[in-house]
DNA sequence: ATTTAAAAATAACAATGTTAAGTTAACGAC
DNA sequence: GTCGTTAACTTAACATTGTTATTTTTAAAT
């Protein structure tokens, strides 16, 4: 059965492959739930073969998490060319949020879940790449706000900006992540959450007229 | 060995007993890495006992959960006593954010991990007894600060003000406990991060008057 | 044609959650 | 007292998992 050598192009393709199986399975099921054998059944190869190409199960959930990481990226781009700054940030991070909230198992994934901390350094993402390199873009596109003068005067550093606005938005992911079914809190409707939460952050940091 | 016929009180020193082994394997190594043959060895029993007091390991952790919110609630009832309404949802506040990134495992697994929903029909925390229900704590504080007059009056719902504020923060710990290491990122200082939220909320939901 | 080694599969291992099958000894009935 | 009965516990055992060791297959190199 091994057609013997296969091209590095080849072998790509059977890395993606296995990424993308597990990618599937993950998401449906959680990274737990989701066996070597299962992934290896999905793509048509022996378990065994998975660690040709993958060192274990966490190297695994580590590419595709980069990988995901990468797409999320391409995804935010899209707002990146909107040329009012303000506009481009409300967008940017509505974005996000959506993301978040329509791939829950996507998010917990690559954002919630305990994996090996990512290195630049052997990341296959470009850190500070706008393709690829999300948080990198959040930086670009808060800092370019802070410029436009939409921030409150007191607000003096962009990176800390983008840092609270992050933790809000996650802040906000996360729990109707994981305790949305929860019987006991009575969420109110999600949209009204999100929108209050927007409305906080608008509200705590731009400047008075920006929000009129 | 078996000394046969406990009583019911001492079938309860025993649970606790497991529960406590587990809480500080669960704490140290994560949920994940704690196997039951190691709770039942820190315990001195035998891995199938636990199966006579808990009938899962998912059980277990709910049980070890839901004793641990009773204590967050217990630790942060020392702060409902402060007559101003303001200052108790500050001191909430920040009492609640100092648990969290003082204790990241222990406030990983009670938020942050997938656990069994908490049925409060089932659960041993009692629903709306401020001794016990942290959450319903808090929707107390905010309503009543509410009530106080201390929120922008567009805010007309204190519960969607005290999930948005939870999540607020939560997204604050969550990032911290998940991403803190994380070599991509260049985090401000956790103390600046914490403040740039507790500031945001303030300016976000208070009336100008209130934050002066 | 024979050798070599890449690519894959099969067999096998240790660890884990869990269940089934004993084992021990305190209690009640006589 | 002794004799079952049964609660409390232990030891065996199982299925599943991640992973490694071994073996098979086969395309290319000689």
């Amino acid at each position: 059965m091994p057609p013997k050598v296969k091209t590095s192009a080849e072998k790509q393709v059977v890395r993606t492959a296995i990424m993308d199986a597990a990618r599937e399975l993950f998401i449906h099921q959680g990274v737990e739930a989701v066996t070597m054998r299962a992934v290896a059944q999905q793509v048509g190869y022996s378990a065994t073969s998975l660690y040709l190409y993958f060192s274990d199960k966490d190297q695994l959930l580590r590419a595709v998490v980069d990988a995901d990481v990468i797409k999320l990226a391409q995804s935010l781009k899209s707002t990146l060319s909107i040329s009012d700054p303000l506009q481009r940030f409300l967008q940017f991070g509505q974005h996000y949020v959506q993301f978040g909230l329509t791939n829950p198992n996507h998010y917990r994934m690559m954002f919630m879940t305990q994996h090996l901390p990512c290195d630049p350094a052997f990341s296959s993402i470009e850190q500070n790449n706008p393709e690829q390199d999300a948080y990198s873009q959040l930086i670009d596109v808060v800092t370019s706000a802070w410029h436009a003068g939409v921030f409150k005067p007191t607000l003096t550093d962009p990176v800390l900006i983008a840092q609270t606005v992050w933790a809000a938005m996650h802040g906000l992911c996360a729990l109707q992540i994981n305790l949305a079914d929860d019987a006991w809190i009575n969420w109110r409707p999600l949209e009204a959450r999100v929108q209050a939460m927007v409305s906080m952050c608008m509200h705590g940091l731009m400047k008075e007229t920006t929000h009129e």
